[in-house]
DNA sequence: CGGGATCCAATACGATACTG
DNA sequence: CAGTATCGTATTGGATCCCG
């Protein structure tokens, strides 16, 4: 199962990288929790637990799939937990495990970093469509 | 172009929270800093240039239009610097500018959370679908 | 309310072939 | 060497319907 021609010590390998080989399960981790809706749901259940609808609601342009499809991945990971009320109407709260909130920490830095250097990017963006733009009009 | 009904300050705004519209500039950001392969050019590229052969033989599995998607959107967004070398063979370089070394320190403190926690996620998993199978068979 | 199941469209992605 | 271009597939994700 493991792939070969690729062990730890081996060239190629530096002790200060990580292991980046596609079948290893940082890799398969990191995929997970760094989607397009994770980081966002993460983000949210910081703080208090919420309601499916309620998340919904918060995630903008979430659908109902994808928030069902992420906070299972969630789960599964023991990243979230998924606490069912017996009433009705059914009342199911999500909150952070301990082990989640721990992430959200790394998260909430990953944000920060990114809300301090959008002028930057949007800018370097900018500057690179022009660049574009102006190569294919010659 | 800022989309209406939802400015700063008002009602499901939260202060310590994060812009989390579909349309804002951070979560574009995000999520293409977030996705499959940036993170793991990021990281190689921390320390020494690469070149264009270099990289894809060090990112196990990456295609090479893959890389060459992933190279472009990172120098679009200036946090990748392109250098090409007017020599035959051709010789490009490829580096971290000085903002996107910024993003590599908190992408790695992403990469040591997952591996310190991988082991608790993937036996969160197996006892996860050991539940589901169980339920399966009944 | 909190989903599961199904169908369909968009897009991401890999494989391959070609080029300066 | 360092790509670009094209094509086919696979995955992702939205829309809709349904149910306890």
């Amino acid at each position: 199962m493991q792939s070969p021609g690729y062990p730890r010590g081996t060239e190629g390998w530096d002790a200060f990288q990580w292991d980046r080989r596609e079948d290893c399960e940082v890799r398969q981790i990191l995929d997970r929790i760094a989607d397009k809706w994770s980081l966002l749901v993460i983000a949210l259940l910081d703080g208090a637990p919420m309601r499916f609808t309620e998340l919904q609601r918060a995630v903008d342009g979430i659908s109902q799939r994808m928030l069902t499809v992420t906070l299972r991945n969630l789960e599964r990971d023991g990243l979230v937990h998924r606490e069912v009320y017996a009433v009705i109407p059914p009342r199911v709260e999500y909150s952070l495990t301990s082990v989640g909130r721990g992430l959200h920490a790394t998260v909430q830095s990953l944000v920060t970093w990114t809300e301090e250097n959008t002028e930057y990017i949007v800018r370097a963006r900018n500057e690179y469509d022009r660049r574009e733009d102006g190569a294919a009009a010659r």
